[in-house]
DNA sequence: GCCAACGTTGGC
DNA sequence: GCCAACGTTGGC
């Protein structure tokens, strides 16, 4: 079981709409990032991410579950690019904030912190129990 | 709105 | 294969 974090502005596809997916889920598609990518390859069913909304929110609101693996983002001709259904989880029950990762030091090195471009990043378990804590959520 | 960080492109 | 130019992202 692998852990991820999924970035993306609300103006482009927000939590709300991932959780009228349902289900169903969607293609997290637009990615034209190859570390982006490569993270995306590796992930499995049943792996889990954050949902992290940037640039005016800047916080994590929720978590979404791979439903379906790697294969060729349809919102491109372009064959390098591939991408992964995901389906919403469970909203956290108090978004995590960037600046809330900034002062947690057990997050120091967490890729969000660190490397703030990346829009699909690995997580490890401790950063994301330490998270879902912060979340007001068990894990 | 600015700017730093980073990735990509293309000329040589 | 190097590197300058350029474009984009995202925090502030």
């Amino acid at each position: 079981m692998a852990y991820w974090l999924f970035k993306s502005e609300v103006s482009t596809w927000s939590w709300d709409q991932q959780v009228a997916k349902g289900d169903a889920g969607e293609q997290w598609d637009g990615v034209r990032n190859y570390q982006a990518r490569n993270n995306m390859r590796r992930m499995k069913i049943g792996d889990l991410g954050f949902f992290y909304h940037s640039q005016k929110e800047k916080e994590i609101v929720g978590i979404v579950e791979v439903c379906a693996e790697s294969h060729p983002d349809t919102t491109t001709d372009d064959l390098r690019w591939d991408c992964v259904d995901i389906k919403a989880v469970k909203p956290l029950k108090l978004p995590v904030t960037l600046q809330m990762c900034k002062e947690e030091p057990r997050l120091e090195n967490m890729v969000l912190v660190n490397n703030t471009r990346l829009s699909v990043q690995p997580v490890t378990e401790k950063e994301w129990k330490t998270v879902c804590g912060m979340g007001g959520l068990k894990s």
